[in-house]
DNA sequence: CCCTCAATTTAGATGAGTTCTAAGAGTAGA
DNA sequence: TCTACTCTTAGAACTCATCTAAATTGAGGG
């Protein structure tokens, strides 16, 4: 498996929770899940409403941050953050960026290698780990 | 005068002020001035007890973020996004990036031309307005 | 099977950061 | 000097997130 939850193999949201030693509790599995197969980098209180809309297990606002925390700390997502006051979640893990469009608010997902070049054009001082690009624009298609 | 405040001719704070329609009460200038002056990103916290320690302005708390807003309104500062639940704010307003540092959480700007080449990458189906890298890694020096 | 016990979930309290409100202070122009 | 608007202020309120302590769940051992 590599670190894309959402390509690759299909797999479930209760394997990758196992897979990254999380007990697969039913509110996690269907926080888990929804992530997965969202595009949509929903916040803590998305998470809240999509999941408690649509299922039977009764979901509370702190179970759905303990949960993210906890699906953070096992790296099954991703933290995004585009906005001050609020964090996105992204279960896409990959080293990958961000596009936000202004019109519309909609983020999506720029894979890294579009932008891979940049690790390297800061000089000798700078001992790079790692970067974030955040694009701001318009989508011409959508 | 360019956009960027910090280089070119010495403009004081006051001055800045006038020229972007902000009119320059003792309080905003004492703010304008400590973030021309600082290299640090501060928060709104900092900026408050910075100001307030060393001035004998009185200075309240709401006075500090409505000047903020007040100033990024103006285009006099501009707010930094790093990390979840707080804003910091840098008077270089100029098209520049962020280096973190992890070991120490020191901000430092890295200059647009640097990374300029970024805005090209993405493809037709992206109208790119602008864009921000946030590099985490480690100064060799300093 | 059914205890036991640790992990998980929960409602509500709490906390951090920021904005709002309404009253007082300052100030430019008549 | 008066007026009228702008700015500042203290504290309330709001939003997002975390904490607390009690209830629930469920896996493993008898």
């Amino acid at each position: 498996m590599t670190d894309h939850n959402t390509s690759d193999k299909i797999i479930t949201a209760e394997q990758l929770l196992l897979a990254r030693g999380v007990k697969p509790t039913p509110q996690r599995v269907v926080i888990a899940d929804y992530l997965l197969q969202t595009l949509s980098h929903p916040t803590a209180d998305d998470v809240l409403s999509a999941v408690s809309e649509a299922l039977p297990v009764a979901l509370s606002r702190a179970t759905v941050y303990n949960t993210l925390n906890t699906l953070k700390e096992a790296g099954v997502i991703k933290e995004v953050l585009t906005e001050p006051g609020r964090v996105r979640y992204d279960a896409n893990v990959s080293h990958h960026h961000h596009f936000v469009d202004v019109r519309t608010g909609k983020i999506v997902d720029i894979p890294a290698e579009k932008v891979e070049a940049i690790g390297e054009l800061l000089g000798d001082q700078y001992k790079v780990h790692g970067f974030q690009v955040l694009f701001y624009g318009e989508l011409k298609q959508n």
